[in-house]
DNA sequence: ACAATAGTTAAGCATCCGCTTTACAATTAC
DNA sequence: GTAATTGTAAAGCGGATGCTTAACTATTGT
């Protein structure tokens, strides 16, 4: 499964602002109201509503309205899309450091150090 | 160890700009000078530069000057801190459910349904 | 010495972001 | 029915972002 670079985007983008990130960390606890969302953060109702529209197009969190309440939850798989692309760079970073010491090693066997 | 927001926005920040990740797939894959970076993508040097100054602000990326080139390098610690926060909110997410689940199965187990 | 290479800095510019305020719509409580 | 609650939509604004070009510095090759 590759990457899809506009996903990312828009995913990355989504996690860069500390207000979006703690309307992430409150979900993760649980689900939530858009004004319980909205509690810890100085900001109008308004601006809150826009960052949950990021959130949603990033896929990172979705939502439902019933009466007159929006419900919002995460979507787990979206924090995977993100994680498994660090992860992705991290283990060829790291096998890489493996093949570096592996070719060290085998250097100082044949042509130890005087 | 507490997440600094103020590195994760520049973090994230850094993450969320398609020709930065591409700079950081190539050095994941070993370390690179200013120009080889530059090279597959569509933008002057210049551009690249400001690019890389962001990415070494938010230690993703260390860069050291020799002679007139300058060789940068992935800074493996910085992946992990993105990734660390992204998997802690996986696991409160996922403990969560658990938990969920735990009571679920025991109200099944007291109160059957009917 | 001169030219070519590799990088750096600064200014400028169009666009995007993160808010605000205002006005409005839908649901629920009294 | 009317008032309070909860959420939406639109316009506007100042500052940040992502480039460009142009001018410049430092190192290396001939």
């Amino acid at each position: 499964m590759l990457h899809d670079p506009a996903q990312l985007d828009l995913m990355f983008q989504a996690l860069a602002d500390p207000a979006r990130r703690t309307m992430v960390e409150r979900l993760s606890r649980g689900s939530a109201s858009v004004s319980e969302l909205a509690e810890p953060l100085d900001m109008s109702l308004s601006a809150v509503m826009q960052h949950l529209h990021l959130l949603e197009a990033s896929g990172l969190v979705r939502s439902e309205k019933v009466g007159r309440v929006r419900t919002c939850r995460i979507e787990p798989k979206g924090l995977g899309i993100a994680e498994s692309w660090i992860s992705d760079r991290r283990s060829t970073w790291e096998r890489r450091l493996d093949r570096l010491g592996e070719f060290l090693a085998e250097q100082s066997k044949t042509n130890p150090k005087k």
